[in-house]
DNA sequence: GTTAAAATGCTACTTAGGTAGCACTAAGCA
DNA sequence: TGCTTAGTGCTACCTAAGTAGCATTTTAAC
């Protein structure tokens, strides 16, 4: 990143906040940082990655995106990972150096950091002290991976959306984190269903108690009973 | 490894063929099989893990074992990776020092080399070329999740089983390499489903002519037609 | 070889979840 | 302001997949 570049600084800022680089030194950080470019991308931006997975690095200041894979023969979609502020992307292709086929889009508008991946994995190689905050990242991302598997396998719907709603719910103030303006047909698509079996179970859920939702507003009313949803099964 | 111990110098030849160790030199790989210890598990063992797996890092030398979670409700299995030769666990644990629940059962007689979780990543600290190799490996652990998830989400169960064939035929023989000796419980577990809905699907591949069984040993007669029962969906 | 246990191949039945369709409502925009 | 569009809440229906049960076959143990 140029060093007279507009959003230098606050993007020094920001990275010196990330969970995985923040034990660096100022000058390691600019290190990192002088491979990297500015982008904003605007809300509902779709990239259909690929090959292009191979040459970039991305690291998200601010926004939410969504990796999600289709099936065309059904017109569904599932989402495999939001990813928010501090997240890094594609760290598979980081770490193997093979394609790796992902639709992306954003969900909010979005600022991001850009670096050429091939840069990316010097740097890391100049820079092994950097894997043990990086490694334990990698593994977040796995243990996400194998919970939803295990979750898609094992659970029902309104298991798996209790579940959903339980990993975002701010124990404050019982609203839903990160999830909260997601319409019906969002929130199928990160549990494997479909936005009428959502719908469905959310008035089950309004039903027995569990919560109040209006136009993309979700209140947790009883988190106990929701936690009970998860637990028996019924 | 005590080196006057009678498995040492199998270890080491095993050890210097695993693609994740074979670029070490002769003092290197040394270092490390100093460190474990060889075992030997009867087929059929279960081994109920969780803060176990934060104190043992293990490498499969030969037979084959599965990594698996329970649904104590509904007493279904879904087994998340089937370790063979070459294998390593548990590597989210190695990688971020979290306990991670797993249940182990081994399929065949196994041997292994353990070690203190502790000293594995303590090795590899100290050998930080190790990553060129482990990365990409723990990249490959990813995208198998990451197949599977998808997979569970966007596809039906004849389809998930003849992508399981797929993923296991081998070319030359037409045979089944790895899972041939599975039962259909087993199969079922390993794409969510259960005994009597594989063994559905499986007489209707063998009406359709794309394979034969006969007690646990599978004949890929038709591989197109197997193909194509991934691509189009019927 | 005999016997018990495990695995397989079925039939019949139940049900969760997917699909189609539509009315209604809120949000966004010219 | 009205108009369009996206999102929501339903009903009715369909289907794949799960369940139960049992007869038969194979394997392994004795």
């Amino acid at each position: 990143m140029d060093s007279k570049d507009l959003h230098y600084n606050y993007s020094l800022e920001l990275l010196a906040k990330n969970p995985i680089f923040k034990n660096l030194d100022e000058a390691t950080l600019e290190s990192l940082l002088s491979g990297f470019s500015y982008k904003k991308w605007e809300k509902n931006t779709e990239f259909f990655h690929g090959d292009q997975t191979l040459y970039k690095f991305y690291i998200v200041l601010s926004g939410r995106l969504k990796m999600y894979q289709v099936d065309v023969e059904q017109g569904r979609e599932f989402t495999v990972f939001l990813l928010k502020q501090n997240d890094l992307f594609d760290v598979i292709s980081l770490m193997d150096g093979h394609k790796h086929s992902m639709n992306i889009e954003t969900i909010d508008d979005c600022e991001l950091l850009c670096a050429p991946m091939h840069l990316m994995r010097h740097w890391i190689e100049e820079h092994p002290e950097i894997n043990k905050t990086l490694l334990p990242y990698v593994a977040s991302r796995m243990r996400i991976l194998e919970t939803n598997l295990t979750d898609n396998v094992l659970s029902d719907i309104p298991t798996r959306l209790a579940k959903l709603m339980l990993s975002y719910v701010d124990e404050q103030s019982h609203k839903l984190k990160l999830i909260n303006d997601l319409s019906h047909d969002e929130i199928a698509n990160m549990i494997g269903s479909t936005r009428a079996v959502v719908n469905r179970h959310i008035q089950s859920f309004k039903k027995s108690g569990i919560l109040d939702i209006h136009r993309k507003n979700t209140d947790i009313l009883d988190l106990h009973l929701l936690e009970e949803r998860v637990t028996d099964r019924r």
